[in-house]
DNA sequence: CGGTGCGTTGACACTCCTCAACCAGGGTGG
DNA sequence: CCACCCTGGTTGAGGAGTGTCAACGCACCG
C-alpha cells in the first residue's frame, strides 16, 4: 500500500488540485458520508448516447459515476457545440446545478454508464451539514479543471491542448487506481475531442497523426498509448501543475509589482 | 424602486444564473451575513498593478471589491498569459483559494482598488454555517461565468468573443447600478483584453475597429459606448442565455437520444 | 525632453478550418 | 451470405482567420 500511496501522491502533485491542512479532514470525511448516501440508492444503468441531463429533464439530481465516461455540453443553436467538462468514474454530476437553476448545460452519456442518483432535496440537506466543505470541494475541484481549460483555450495550441487532455485523464483514471499502466481506452470520438479543445475533428486527426509520429502518444482504436510520457508530460506544460513560479517572468514590462498584504500598506490608507 | 427592480430583472434574466426557488431565501440571508461580515472589517486601498493573490501572497484572505477592477490569470514561464476571470465592484475575490490550496493563480489589481478582507479562517467559519448555501452560490456564479467563457473560447470567433465579454461588463454594471447608460469605463488595456479572450492585441484592435465601422460599438479613451444593443447582442449570441432550447438542434446526427429520468427507465435496469 | 506604455496600422506567415473524397468496421435486412 | 448503410477515421487541396514582426503616433511622466 505505501508504493501505490507514494505513486498516487506523485500523480495528485502534478494534477489534483490540494486543499487546505485544516479542511482536509472534513472534506474526507464529509465525503464519506456523500458516499454512503449515493451507496443507499439503487445503482442504474443507462445507455450510451443517453442525455442524462438538459433542458427536457426535471428534477435534475444528482449523480456519481461510478463507470462510464459522460460529459458536460453547451451548444448553440447553429450546431456548433462546446465540451466544457469530461466525467470519468467516481466524478460526481450535477452539484452546480442543485444550486443553480436553468441547468444550461446538457450531460451525455459517452458510453453506457452505471450511475447511483440522490435526489436534489437530499443534496442540499448535505449541503448545510459537515459536509458542505467536502461539497466546496467537489465545485472547487471541478472549477480548477475548468480553469486550466479556459487557460489552455486561450493561449495554447492544439499539440499542447491535447498533450494536456491525454495527460488529464491518464492522471485522473491513475489515480482512482494507481496500478493502471500508460495505457488507458479512449472512448471519446474525434468530432467529441474537437468540441472539447476547440478544434475540427479534422485537426484533431492531424495532430494525433503527428504526436504518433513523434512517438510520444498514440491512438489506436480508442486505446492511448503513452509512448513517452515526460515528452508529453512537457508538451502538455503540467510537469509543473501551478505554472509559474515567484518572480519568474520572462516579459519584463508585463511584470505587475507586489506589494501584498504587508505591514505598512494597511494601515497608509484605510478607511478610502 | 419598482422600475429600476424590473429593469434590473431584466438584465438578470439575460446575464445572471438563476437559482432554485427554495434557496433563494437562504443565499439572500447568507449574503447579508457575509457582508456584514467584510462591513466589519477596515476597507483598504491598493495602487493599480498591485498583485493581490499570487504565489507570494500568503494567508490567502477573501476579499470583498468595493470599487475597481482586478482580473485573476495564469501565465507561463514562457510569457504567455491567459486571464481567467475579470472582477467588477462588488465581486467577491478568493473563495476558492480558501478551501484549495496552492493558490494556482494570481489576481492583480487593474485599477486602483477598494477592498473589505475578511481572514480566511473566519470565512471558514462562515462555510459551515447557515450561510453555506450563499457561499455556494458565490462560487456557483463564478463558475458558470467561466463556463460560458470556455464555451466561447472554443467554438466562437473573435467578434463573438468580443461582443460576449463587452455585453457581459455591461449586464453586470448594471445589475449593480440599473440605471447605468449604454456606456461604461472600460479599464482594460487592448493586451488585458486579448489575454482573456486569448487574441492578440493586434487583433483585437482591428476587431475593435470593425465593430466600431459597423457602428456597434465604440470604444475611446477607455469608455465603450454601445450603439446598437440588440445587435451587440445578437453576436455575442446571448439574445438568449441558455443557448439551446428544447430539441432545437441542425445537425441531426449529433442529436443524442433523450431518455432521462422518467419512470420506466428507473426499475427496469435497477441493480446493474 | 527623452523614455515608456499603450494604441494603431500594414505586410506577410502560419495555424487551423472548410470542403471533399475515400476507407474501414459493424449493424441490418433481404 | 452479401449488398447496404451509417458512423467514425484518414487524407488532400485550398482558404480564412489570427498571429508575428515592424513601424509609428500619442499621451503621460520624471
Amino acid at each position: 500500500v505505501t508504493r501505490e500511496l507514494a505513486v498516487g501522491a506523485e500523480a495528485a502533485a502534478v494534477i489534483r488540485p490540494a486543499f487546505r491542512p485544516e479542511f482536509d479532514e472534513r472534506i474526507a470525511h464529509g465525503r464519506q458520508i456523500i458516499d454512503a448516501t449515493f451507496d443507499q440508492s439503487a445503482p442504474r444503468r443507462v445507455p450510451a448516447g443517453t442525455r442524462i441531463f438538459g433542458p427536457e429533464s426535471s428534477g435534475d439530481p444528482v449523480h456519481r459515476l461510478d463507470s462510464g465516461w459522460a460529459y458536460r455540453a453547451i451548444d448553440w443553436p447553429d450546431g456548433r457545440r462546446a465540451i466544457i467538462e469530461i466525467y470519468l468514474p467516481g466524478d460526481i454530476i450535477g452539484v452546480e446545478a442543485a444550486v443553480r437553476d436553468h441547468p444550461v448545460d446538457e450531460v451525455v452519456a459517452v458510453t453506457a454508464l452505471t450511475l447511483h442518483t440522490i435526489d436534489t432535496a437530499v443534496f442540499a440537506e448535505l449541503m448545510t451539514s459537515p459536509v458542505a466543505a467536502a461539497i466546496f470541494g467537489l465545485i472547487t475541484e471541478q472549477q480548477w479543471r475548468i480553469d486550466r481549460l479556459a487557460a489552455a483555450l486561450a493561449r495554447r495550441d492544439a499539440h499542447e491542448r491535447l498533450a494536456l487532455m491525454l495527460i488529464d485523464f491518464h492522471d485522473r483514471l491513475r489515480r482512482r487506481d494507481p496500478t493502471m499502466p500508460a495505457s488507458y481506452a479512449l472512448p471519446l470520438t474525434q468530432q467529441q475531442i474537437g468540441d472539447h479543445l476547440g478544434l475540427t475533428l479534422v485537426h484533431v486527426n492531424r495532430v494525433l497523426r503527428s504526436l504518433r509520429e513523434k512517438e510520444i502518444v498514440s491512438i489506436d482504436h480508442h486505446v492511448v498509448t503513452i509512448r513517452d510520457l515526460d515528452r508529453l508530460r512537457q508538451l502538455a506544460g503540467v510537469e509543473r501543475t501551478i505554472p509559474r513560479l515567484a518572480g519568474e517572468r520572462l516579459l519584463g514590462q508585463r511584470e505587475p509589482k507586489l506589494v501584498g498584504t504587508e505591514a505598512g500598506e494597511l494601515n497608509e490608507l484605510a478607511l478610502s
